[in-house]
This record gives C-alpha cells, sequence and structure tokens, in this order.
RNA sequence: GGGUCUGUAGCUCAGCUGGUUAGAGCGCUCGCCUGAUAAGCGGGAGGUCCCUGGUUCGAGUCCAGGCAGGCCCA
C-alpha cells in the first residue's frame, strides 16, 4: 500500500486540503463519504427562524421603511451553528416578500410564505433576492468583530424546498457554507473545539456538547424575543457508524486522494464490469461516480496504516517513502529502518534527512482510512511488485467477486478507485452483489439494534451446508433474505436429506452384495431403459448447471440440481429398487450398481461448489484409490450434449405422468394400490410412444397388468340414448315420460337403426307413438368399471373390474406386504432369512397354499409351515378379505438347515 | 426529495421474449404407498397477481400514474 500511495503521491494525485468533513467529536476523527453513508437515520431535531434585525440598507438595492423593527427571517436545523454565523444567503433570482405583523416587518422567499407563516398577514411589497444582497444584519451573536461578517449574499445553493429562503450560514459547519465563504471572503469562525464542545469564543454555553446546547440556545434566542418559530424538523441525520454519536460537520485538514482526476476513467472502467443484478452498476454505483468527490483518505487514529509522508520541520519539503529500501535510503538511523516495524508507535521513531535543506523530517500523525486496506487487495496481496509478479499478472484482474450491496460505496468502489489509479484498469471482471440478511421480522439486522442471528446457532442445528444450500437457491442472491424460522430446515430436509438418502440406499446395498467399481464396471450393453434415462438426465443437469453458473446464475443452477435429485430418488432409485433386491451379482445388477455409483460420483462433483461438507462426505466414501483424493480437486464434469436422449425423456415423463394420473384414478375408484388391476388405457396425444421397458416400469409402479396406449379413447365410450324433453313435451303431453322411458331402454345402436329414415312408430303401453331423430340425443357414456383421469392432452383409463384371479394376485400382495411390515417390526435385518409358521381358516386355506412358494420368496422365508409352533419371534393375526391368518416369524438358523 | 429494487396462496418464493383454467415448496386436511428416506403419491381447502388508467383480439407479464415496503443517497 506504501507503494501504491507514493506512486499516488508522486504523480500528483495525493494532496493535502482543507474541506468541510463529516466529524465524529467522539472517535475525534472525520469520516470519508462511504463510512458517513453506512450511519444515516432518521431524527427528530429542532428548526427554528430566527429573526435577523437589519442595521445598514447602505450597500443594498433595498431600504428599509420601517426601521429598527425589519427583520430577515433565516432558517436552520441546527440551532447550535447560530453562533457561528456570519452571513446569510438568497437566491438572486427569486422573489422575497416584506410581510407586516404585529408593528414588525418580516422578509423572506414568497414561495415559502403560507409555509413559514401562520395566519394573515399584510403582504407589504415584492423585490428580487439579488435587492438584498449587501445588507448588514444584526446575527443572533455577535461574537467576532469583522467588517466582512452579518452581511447578506447571494449563493446558487438556496432552494425554495423548506426553510425561509434566506439561509443562515457558518463557514466552520457545512459544506456549502465553507464554499461561500471561500467565494465572498469571509471571515472563518469556529467557536467548536474538536470535541464537540463550545470553547470560550462562546462564554454562554463554554464547554457544553454542541447537540446539548441546542435547547439553551433556544430558550436563550426566545427570551430576547429573536426566535420567530420553533417546530420538530424530521430528516434523515448522519451518526457515527462505529460509534452512533452524531456526526458533525467540521472544517478539518486532511490528504486527499485526488479521484476526480480519474473520473472519467473511473466511469469507462466501471463499465467494463458485469454487474448481477446490473443496476448496482448503471444506478447505485454509476450515480456515485458521476458525483464523484475528492477521497479524504487521512485519519487521526492511533490504529491503522500509517500514512507514509514525511514532513521537514525546516523547509516544509515533503516525501513519500514507497518501500523499505527508500525507508532505509532516506533513514538518518538505517539500522532501525531496517528493522523497524512499519506500524505506530515504532515507525513514527523513524527520521528522514530532508534531501533539500538535511533538516530531520517526521511522519504525518495521520493513519489512512480503513477502506484503502481492503480495496488495495489486488495488488497487496500479492505483494506486488516486490513479489509475485508472475501470480499478479495471472490473477489480475480478478474474475469474479462478491459481497452485499452495502459494499458499493466501500469495498466495490475502493478496488475500483485504486485500480484505475495505479493499474488502469478495473480490478474485477463480474461481480455479483448479494442482498442483505435480515432478521426473521424482514428488519436489517444490526450490532446495535441487537437482531443478529448468529450463523453458528443456525450452522450447528442444520448444518453449515444447509445454510448454504437455502442461500444459494431461495431467491436471487441480491434479494434480501429472512434468516431464522424454518426456512434453513427445509433446505436440509427437502435437499440434503433427500441426497444422503439416495446415497444411504446405495450404500447398504452396495455393502451386501460387496459391490465394487473397479470390478464390477458399467457395460453399456447392460443398461436398461432406467439407467440411459438417468445418464441423459445427468448430462442434462450438467449442462443446465454449467450454463447457469457461466452466467452467473446461482439460482437456476440449484432449480436444475434440485430437480435432478428428485428424479434421481423418486423415480429412479424408487423404480430400481427390485433390482438391488435380487440375490446374486447378475448383469443388470451390476449396471444398476454402476449406473447409481456413477451418477452420484458425477452429483458429487456438480454438487461441490454449492454443498462442499455433504458433497466430499459423499465423494470420499464413493471413491477408490484410483481416483482424486478430494471432490474439491477435481475438474467440474463436462457434458456431451449429444448423448442426451431427448426422446427417452419424454417417454419417461410421460410414463411419470401416466403414472401419477393412474394414481389419481386408484384414489377416485378407491382400489388401493395392492390389489392388481388388468390395465390402464391412455390417449397422449399424436407422437406419444412408449417402450417395452417403460411400459414396464408403469406396470409396476401402477400394479396393472398392461398399459395400453391409443390415438383415441372414445371407442371405450359407450353410447346412450337420452330423451330430449324439449321435443317430446309439447308434440306428446302426457305422453312424453313413457316415450322417454321407452327411449332409454334401447340400445344406442337399435335405436340409430330405427330412426335412420328420420321418425319411427313405436307402440308404448297399447298405443303407437311417433318418435322422431329429435327427439333422442345420445350421450358419451363410461362403462361403470371405467375411472376417467385426464390433464391436460393426457386421458387415462382405469379398468377396474376384479376378478377371481386378481383378487387373488392382490390378497397375496396383502399378505406379503403384512409380513414385511412384521420383519421390520422384529427389528430383522433386510438380508436375514426366515422360517415363516401360519395357521388359517378354510376361506384362504387355498389361497395360501397355492401361493406359499411365491410369499415365501417376497418375505425371504427359507421354510414354510402351516403349524405355528415352538418359538417364534414375532406372531401376529390379520384379516385380509374376511379370512383370518396368523402368522409367526423367527430367524433362519443355518443349522436348521 | 433523488436513485434503485420489491409487492403473486397463511408463510417462502417461481412465473422466460404478452397466449388456454396463475404454479411449486412448507403448513392445514382426507386418503394411499413404503424392504432407502425426517421421504414419496393422490385429492381437498386456500388467490380482487398492491391500486387506477392505457396499449392489445388477449395483460400477473408491456406503458403511465399512484400506494406500500426495503436499501442507497441528498
Amino acid at each position: 500500500m506504501w507503494w501504491e500511495l507514493a506512486k499516488m503521491y508522486n504523480d500528483g494525485l495525493l494532496y493535502k486540503g482543507h474541506k468541510i468533513l463529516p466529524y465524529c467529536p467522539r472517535c475525534g476523527t472525520g469520516l470519508s463519504s462511504h463510512e458517513v453513508a453506512q450511519g444515516y437515520r432518521a431524527v427528530k431535531d429542532p428548526s427554528v427562524s430566527v429573526r435577523m434585525r437589519i442595521v445598514s440598507d447602505e450597500d443594498a438595492q433595498y431600504k428599509v421603511e420601517l426601521s429598527g423593527a425589519t427583520s430577515l427571517l433565516a432558517w436552520t436545523t441546527t440551532p447550535w451553528t447560530l453562533p457561528a454565523n456570519v452571513g446569510l444567503a438568497v437566491a438572486e433570482g427569486a422573489t422575497y416578500i416584506e410581510i407586516e405583523r404585529n408593528d414588525e416587518r418580516i422578509i423572506l422567499a414568497k414561495e415559502l410564505l403560507e409555509r413559514v407563516i401562520d395566519g394573515d398577514c399584510l403582504i407589504v411589497r415584492e423585490f428580487s433576492g439579488a435587492d438584498l444582497v449587501g445588507l448588514s444584519y444584526e446575527p443572533p451573536y455577535r461574537l467576532i468583530d469583522d467588517e466582512r461578517a452579518y452581511r447578506v449574499h447571494a449563493a446558487s445553493f438556496v432552494n425554495m424546498e423548506d426553510g425561509t429562503g434566506i439561509v443562515h450560514t457558518a463557514p466552520a459547519f457545512g459544506e456549502d457554507d465553507y464554499q461561500l465563504g471561500l467565494e465572498k471572503d469571509l471571515p472563518f469562525f469556529q467557536p467548536v473545539d474538536l470535541s464537540g464542545r463550545f470553547t470560550e469564543a462562546f462564554p454562554m454555553c463554554e464547554g457544553m456538547f454542541v447537540k446539548q446546547a441546542d435547547d439553551r440556545i433556544i430558550d436563550d434566542l426566545k427570551e430576547r424575543g429573536v426566535l420567530y418559530r420553533l417546530a420538530p424538523y424530521e430528516h434523515d441525520y448522519p451518526f457515527c457508524w462505529r460509534c452512533d454519536t452524531p456526526l458533525l460537520y467540521y472544517a478539518l485538514d486532511s490528504w486527499f486522494v485526488k479521484t476526480t482526476a480519474v473520473k472519467d476513467q473511473m466511469i469507462a472502467n466501471n463499465a467494463s464490469i458485469n454487474w448481477y443484478p446490473s443496476h448496482v452498476g448503471t444506478g447505485r454505483l454509476g450515480d456515485f461516480l458521476a458525483n464523484l468527490k475528492d477521497w479524504a483518505l487521512s485519519r487521526d487514529r492511533y490504529w491503522g496504516t500509517p500514512l507514509n509522508l514525511w514532513v521537514c520541520d525546516e523547509c516544509g519539503e515533503t516525501i513519500a517513502i514507497g518501500s523499505r529500501e527508500e525507508l532505509v535510503e532516506h533513514a538518518i538511523d538505517k539500522e532501525l529502518a531496517k528493522r523497524v516495524e512499519l506500524h505506530r508507535p515504532y515507525i513514527d521513531k523513524v527520521d528522514l534527512k530532508c534531501s533539500k535543506c538535511g533538516k530531520a523530517m517526521h511522519r504525518v500523525t495521520n493513519v489512512i482510512d480503513a477502506w484503502f486496506d481492503s480495496g488495495s487487495m489486488h495488488t497487496a496481496q500479492w505483494h506486488y511488485p516486490f513479489d509475485n509478479i508472475e501470480e499478479f499478472e495471472e490473477s489480475f484482474p480478478a474474475d469474479f467477486i462478491c459481497e452485499a450491496m452495502d459494499q458499493t460505496r466501500g469495498w466495490f468502489y475502493t478496488l475500483l478507485a485504486t485500480s484505475t489509479i495505479i493499474h488502469g484498469q478495473a480490478p474485477y471482471r463480474n461481480c455479483v452483489v448479494t442482498g442483505l440478511g435480515l432478521d426473521e421480522d424482514g428488519v436489517k439486522m444490526s450490532k446495535s439494534k441487537g437482531n443478529v442471528i448468529d450463523p453458528w446457532d443456525m450452522i450447528d442445528v442444520y448444518g453449515a451446508d444447509a445454510l448454504r444450500w437455502y442461500l444459494y437457491s431461495s431467491s436471487a442472491p441480491w434479494k434480501s433474505k429472512r434468516l431464522g424460522g424454518d426456512v434453513v430446515k427445509d433446505a436440509l430436509y427437502k435437499f440434503l436429506d433427500t441426497l444422503r438418502n439416495t446415497y444411504d440406499f446405495f450404500a447398504l446395498y452396495a455393502s451386501i452384495d460387496d459391490f465394487d467399481p473397479r470390478r464390477d464396471v458399467l457395460v453399456e450393453g447392460d443398461l436398461t431403459a432406467l439407467d440411459r434415462w438417468i445418464f441423459s438426465r445427468l448430462t442434462k443437469v450438467t449442462k443446465e448447471a454449467t450454463n447457469a453458473l457461466d452466467g452467473y446464475d446461482v439460482v437456476s443452477a440449484t432449480a436444475a440440481l434440485d430437480a435432478f435429485l428428485d428424479d434421481l430418488s423418486n423415480w429412479y432409485v424408487r423404480s430400481s429398487r427390485r433390482r438391488f433386491w435380487r440375490g446374486g451379482m447378475g448383469r443388470d445388477k451390476v449396471a444398476a450398481y454402476a449406473t447409481l455409483y456413477r451418477v452420484l460420483m458425477e452429483l458429487s462433483k456438480l454438487l461441490a461448489p454449492f454443498v462442499p461438507f455433504v458433497s466430499e462426505g459423499i465423494y470420499q466414501r464413493l471413491r477408490t484409490e484410483d481416483d482424486v483424493e478430494s471432490v474439491h480437486l477435481c475438474r467440474y464434469p463436462e457434458f456431451d450434449a449429444d448423448a442426451m436422449d431427448t426422446d427417452l425423456e419424454g417417454q419417461m415423463a410421460l410414463a411419470r405422468k401416466i403414472v401419477s394420473l393412474g394414481h389419481q384414478a386408484r384414489n377416485q375408484a378407491q382400489v388401493r394400490v395392492r390389489q392388481p388391476l388388468s390395465r390402464v388405457i391412455v390417449s397422449a396425444g399424436e407422437d406419444a410412444h412408449l417402450d417395452a421397458e417403460v411400459v414396464t416400469l408403469i406396470d409396476t409402479e401402477l400394479n396393472v397388468e398392461k398399459v395400453e396406449l391409443t390415438a383415441d379413447l372414445s371407442s371405450y365410450f359407450g353410447e346412450v340414448p337420452t330423451p330430449n324433453f324439449r321435443t317430446l313435451g309439447p308434440r306428446l303431453g302426457p305422453q312424453a315420460n313413457a316415450a322417454a322411458e321407452w327411449i332409454k331402454a334401447q340400445s344406442a345402436e337399435s335405436i340409430r337403426e330405427a330412426l335412420a329414415g328420420g321418425a319411427a312408430a313405436v307402440e308404448i303401453s297399447g298405443r303407437t307413438i311417433e318418435i322422431k331423430a329429435d327427439d333422442v340425443t345420445f350421450e358419451a357414456q363410461l362403462p361403470k368399471q371405467f375411472v376417467l383421469v385426464e390433464e391436460g392432452e393426457t386421458r387415462l383409463l382405469l379398468d377396474t373390474r376384479i376378478d377371481d384371479r386378481l383378487r387373488e394376485m392382490g390378497w397375496v400382495r396383502e399378505i406379503a406386504h403384512r409380513i414385511q411390515v412384521m420383519r421390520k417390526d422384529a427389528g430383522f435385518d433386510v438380508t436375514d432369512r426366515i422360517v415363516l409358521s401360519y395357521e388359517v381358516g378354510e376361506s384362504g386355506a387355498g389361497v395360501m397354499k397355492r401361493n406359499r412358494d411365491e410369499i415365501a420368496s417376497e418375505v425371504l422365508a427359507t421354510a414354510v409351515e402351516d403349524k405355528i409352533k415352538g418359538e417364534q419371534e414375532i406372531v401376529q393375526e390379520f384379516d385380509v378379505d374376511g379370512a383370518i391368518l396368523k402368522v409367526g416369524l423367527r430367524r433362519f438358523d443355518t443349522k436348521e438347515g
């Protein structure tokens, strides 16, 4: 940083000036504009209007009519600055008026009359602001004796938004005032010391803190009849971001970085940065740059980076030291300079020898704005240009930085400013701006308010990755985020638990089967449609995540990954379970393992930037010695867009839709899923097609024997003839009902035939009645056996007929399920073999006998006994379709076999 | 006062270049399923898409003006 500062000084961009600075009387230091920006707060201050009696009109156009009783009305929201008043300012072009009331005359801006004066008054005359210039007036406190003081001047900053149009001017306490003071050669009068207390120059309040003196001054003005009006005034006022003391605007000596000299270049460099969101660059920072002011750099604190300027006591020569080498070169005590710690207080012991006059030079006492330190990161982190020159050149400018919105005028700005001056370009290419963390009620967290949520509390409960995932996935980074409550819990349950459970499922069976990824390799030809589908989805999600991250769109990336994990867990794994349950290590089983293994490996890499701990945990458990030792050392997965099988993905999407509709239909028909049904019939638009393997997935999931895909479902609907009372009623009167009964009793076919000629004479209850074609409408009717559900284009018919064969299959499945639950209740391992004993009444005996092998294999029973005898680990009795079945289980002991 | 963002279900939020009947998750409720899952599936209740105008065959979406809130600045 010294190198940077010395470069700036030698280029004439670091200078000493005097400026009105926001000043913290408690910290004893001026604040930079970006520091002030942190501390604005709405407060109520007293606003006062004060009479300033005209004492001389000699130098003005305006001439007093009512001598001794004519006053200018001045306005301020900081009564404590009134003792330092040395002038009044008016707007030259504005219209002012003189009013009369209670034997006195008051002058103020015409526009503001109604806002300042209550009640009626007499307007005596009008004139322009320019006429008032030159008047002498009696100030509220005549504390200095100076010809130049207490006169009216014209100033461009006088506005008509509030006040009286006559502005009290105190050059010691305001930027505009100070500038006016320079311009009009006003005396500079400073009755306040650096601790914010009045000096002996204002005896009435000597030693009093200025803000506390407001009341005292107001009382005094009131007593003396100087006060015209007092009103509370609500406005934003800056407070010290560090200690919350109200800031005073105060004229101070300061060192400045002449950022205004590179303003255009900074604006150009800002335009080279990709901002996310873009409005930060064009709006918030853009506006700031457009109104750029020089950077008040020096601070009068003790701690901080010492300002590297030495000044000669004798001749005032100043030198900026840019390296230790230079320090040693100029130092009087070279040994000290070689080893001295470059911070206070040590550095201040090093005096230099003036090159001009040979006398001692001392370092200025200032330290620098800490923002300069963080704003120098691009260079200082490498100790450039003394070390790491290559590293610097390789990494500058940075690809990407990220911080919160409140750093716009902090870090984002100071980085840009120093880099523009030192390197001529922006130090970062992309900047993602994050929103603020709000508390549960949506209020900004701040230490002073005490509503700060400790991230560790959430991390302890839910984990760091759950917090991360929430922050990434909930909404765009720059939106503010509420923390606390259950939001992080949701991220954990919804995403991370699903991920872990998917891994756990794999791990459970992989360890049972002793899966070895180096031996049990993936064989392309053994892959099922489901395997090929999940690989296609993996390619797609890799593409989506990569593209999203390339565009700094972290939310879309998480959304794509979330959708993929859902597919993996709730479709791939769910539909693959039976493949893992099978005994042995057949080719299909190896294919399933190898597929799931590879998907989990790749997924851990895809997720590594988002959830570094969880992804590493999974990776470490999956990797072999041949793999890179950490997921964070792996390349991010690449994708081959051609590897996507959009047709298969389309089929699978349709399959899942059919399953969903099928469940809905079962629900409507009140037929539970364990009861097998014969078929569903589906229409899903022209191009819909399903490969046999995909159909099998639907069969299994819906527990139906057949899935029929058809272009048109209408052939499954029957037609029912329906009487049209609109025509029958008027024509047949009382006989209409009989005719209607007859129509309903016919089949659609026969009545169509009968009415082919347009009408038919029919014999009903002994009378002949004519039925015309108009008398009959045909309604599509679904045979009772079907339930129809539809969603968009997709329509599904569920055939709900249950014959004896299906009933028996359902029975078997029900029993198998109940026994599985018993196994679980008894605490058996999924691999435990059992001995199944049962007793059943007559009605169930046949079914049980016919299906005992199937049930046995389903529940891993090595032996089945049709009598419950001996010790059982669990016994239960249940009622299946009216048949009472009693079942006992015990673990199969190999010795028994 | 200026800049900027936001306003959609009880809560958290999606809704791309305007296009059927506005969605998801959580929560509530009823049912199903479960040999990985604090899970999953299906049904239901729950909406003046902040307001008012305008453009358009058509507006949650575009335009104008308000209102409310956040942040930044004066």
